[in-house]
DNA sequence: AAAAGGCCCTGGTCGC
DNA sequence: TGCGACCAGGGCCTTT
């Protein structure tokens, strides 16, 4: 499941292989992967002939810069994945959305599950904020910071959480503090701060929110230097299987020996999804 | 304001 | 072997 450090990976990767390529035409077979208009066809005809001018991410989000300020934004959710491949290339009944670039190449958007969106969103020629939905507003309107910029500090955490009673890692996981961070980072990220993700937000120390900050920054920056960590769904954008043995510390560890301290991983669910830690290790 | 729950999807795994 | 039950999960929405 591609979470920060992998879309920053695909957009990385991407970014080196279509900068200056103009999207001359799109497929889909799909509708409800465009979730920016009513129709594949009115998708085409929006997106053919602009040129791609940048590729980035932002929160989980990959985001192309086109031509005639418009943006393109790819969220992969838990399946997705971006290939660049020629457009004669052998394709499957998981391709959604095929994007002819004038080079011969296309990228391919693939998603056995259908969770991932496409969308084409104009932006504001001034501020060049991406804009999205009904009245136009600002696509990440009501954010949190992203986790690997400055802005993103224990002082802000500490802030953000006082008149939190939620537990700890449903708050990290709640974009309105903070963006990007997802199941195996929250997770991850906790266990090296030696937090039970149970604790209540609130009852953190500023103490304590500076060194998970510190944590979770360490935490996907370490994962962007593998070249992005995976579980099954990752691949990267020359279609090479982009799996890392990324060894994690918790996630996905139910009664597996801690491997601080030996004792078995305990796996609870919170807000409907599985956490792991480790009940000797984090207080 | 904050929290809780539902929904979207289907491939893979498990038990019988 | 075939099949049904269940799980994975981000983000957005509605309800409490």
């Amino acid at each position: 499941m591609p979470e920060l450090p992998e879309v920053e990976t695909v957009a990385r990767d991407l970014a080196a292989l279509v900068t200056g390529a103009t999207i001359t035409g799109a497929r889909g077979d799909w509708p409800r992967a465009i979730a920016s208009h009513g129709s594949i066809e009115a998708f085409v005809t929006a997106v053919a002939g602009r040129r791609i001018e940048s590729v980035g991410r932002r929160a989980k989000l990959v985001v192309m810069r086109l031509s005639g300020d418009a943006a393109l934004t790819i969220h992969l959710k838990m399946t997705g994945q971006l290939f660049v491949v020629p457009a004669s290339a052998a394709s499957d009944r998981h391709v959604h959305v095929r994007l002819a670039l004038d080079d011969g190449r296309e990228i391919r958007f693939r998603d056995a599950r259908k969770f991932g969106r496409i969308g084409l969103w104009p932006v504001d020629p001034v501020s060049r904020a991406v804009l999205a939905g009904e009245g136009a507003r600002e696509l990440f309107a009501g954010h949190g910071p992203e986790p690997l910029e400055d802005a993103f500090t224990g002082k802000l955490l500490h802030a953000a959480t006082r008149s939190r009673k939620a537990p700890i890692k449903l708050v990290l996981m709640n974009a309105s503090i903070v963006v990007g961070i997802g199941n195996i980072y929250a997770n991850e990220a906790l266990f090296r701060s030696g937090i039970k993700p149970q604790l209540a937000a609130g009852k953190l120390s500023l103490p304590r929110c500076a060194r998970l900050v510190e944590d979770i920054r360490a935490t996907l920056a370490e994962a962007i230097n593998l070249g992005g960590s995976t579980l099954r769904d990752f691949v990267n954008t020359s279609g090479q299987p982009g799996y890392f043995q990324q060894t994690y510390w918790v996630y996905g560890r139910a009664g597996e020996p801690c491997r601080r301290c030996g004792a078995p991983i305990k796996q609870i669910k919170q807000g409907q999804r599985s956490s792991f830690y480790c009940g000797s290790c984090q207080k």
